[in-house]
DNA sequence: CAGGAACTTGAGGCGTCCCTCAATTTCGTA
DNA sequence: TACGAAATTGAGGGACGCCTCAAGTTCCTG
């Protein structure tokens, strides 16, 4: 990644600037497809200016998204760092779809995780891999169930952000409830399901 | 709903079948959302016909939603004739979702619910009330969790509907590890989860 | 402050899907 | 068979979003 020659002429790098701000406001808004025109409009400038600065949609996701990953960080090292497992765990998914219903920006960009996102940031694997240790941890504690792993993560990202998309609007907490019962299932005790019972088939493999 | 006053001349009757026939196949396909264009050519017809027989989308889907729905009369009058409530229930759910995943139109049909399908057919408020009955029994069986209402399964299936579309092409049995998960959630014994938590906040009114 | 490089602009071409309607074709009957 | 009613056709106009590029503007340096 050679730097840039030169530095950005003054007024471009503001406009770069307003473009960034006014993706980040539009995407959280509508979420990753909303129309760059739109994002252009907002930064009172014109669309033309937008594709100088990112030639391509992907381009421009790449500068913006990790503004909106950031928070999720702080929520994944808070959970790697609480001394229960199972509470961080649960704190985690807490977290996480709590930013995902406060920003379709960022529900869209986990949902569709690599695939449309594709290799947009170091954070995507790194977050997997976060993820994973928190799974890891919950379920060594014993009180995770033993069969779930990170892919059941993803799935269940995949449909919280459904319930998030549906909701938003009407019921911007149904989220919590759809989380409670799941986590129910997923909680192996003590005193939780003694059910024998395993989950039928492999994780999904996205 | 007054009868037609002519019958259709045989040339438009044919050609209405080719389209409701044609409209079954790519909706199944593709979703609700299909091009309408495409449904014209798979019939071979042109565009024009299509609106001719079928004023708007609307009015298409509502011709043709109710055969993508008879098959889950069928399940739920399955569910609701088990002896056994819980069995009946997880019955109901398992053939809704592999229907689902089966036809798309219908995963698109049951997830938007009323929303854009808007008053598609009888059925969807009859296919409410038959849900009630099912999620009522179970309950009053003492398996189901008590505080389990039919808005809760409403926000399921927003949720499993996305897992089942993300997760069509690559793994599409994924929905039933993410559902035994969940009914292991819902499952209130005996020897299941002992918790005595109950779900946050108020099944989302949609 | 002049000149050239850097940057911006927005109309316009492209693609997709919507839906319409005047011209044409097909059907069914007298 | 010939005629009028019923159906069909598909080009075309509208909306939206993508992205480009020639012309115009702004900056910065000498």
């Amino acid at each position: 990644m050679p730097a840039r020659t030169r530095p950005l002429r003054a007024d471009a790098a503001r406009n770069r600037d307003k473009l960034l701000a006014a993706g980040t406001q539009v995407f959280a808004e509508r979420g990753l497809d909303a129309p760059l025109e739109e994002v252009a409009r907002r930064a009172g400038v014109s669309i033309g200016t937008l594709y100088n600065h990112f030639p391509t949609r992907q381009a421009f996701l790449v500068a913006i998204l990790p503004g909106h990953l950031e928070p999720l960080e702080r929520i994944t090292a808070a959970a790697l760092a609480d001394p229960d497992p199972w509470t961080g765990f649960v704190a985690y998914l807490d977290g996480l779809f709590a930013l995902q219903a406060a920003d379709r920006a960022l529900n869209d960009a986990v949902a569709r995780q690599f695939r449309q996102v594709g290799d947009v940031h170091e954070s995507c694997p790194r977050g997997l891999e976060d993820a994973t240790r928190i799974i890891e941890r919950a379920r060594r504690s014993g009180r995770l169930r033993a069969d779930f792993e990170v892919d059941d993560l993803v799935v269940m990202i995949w449909a919280m952000s459904q319930v998030i998309r549906e909701s938003a609007d009407t019921a911007p907490d149904a989220w919590r409830r759809c989380l409670s019962f799941f986590l129910h299932g997923l909680d192996a005790g003590p005193g939780a399901a003694a059910h024998n019972d395993t989950a039928p088939g492999r994780p999904a493999a996205p």
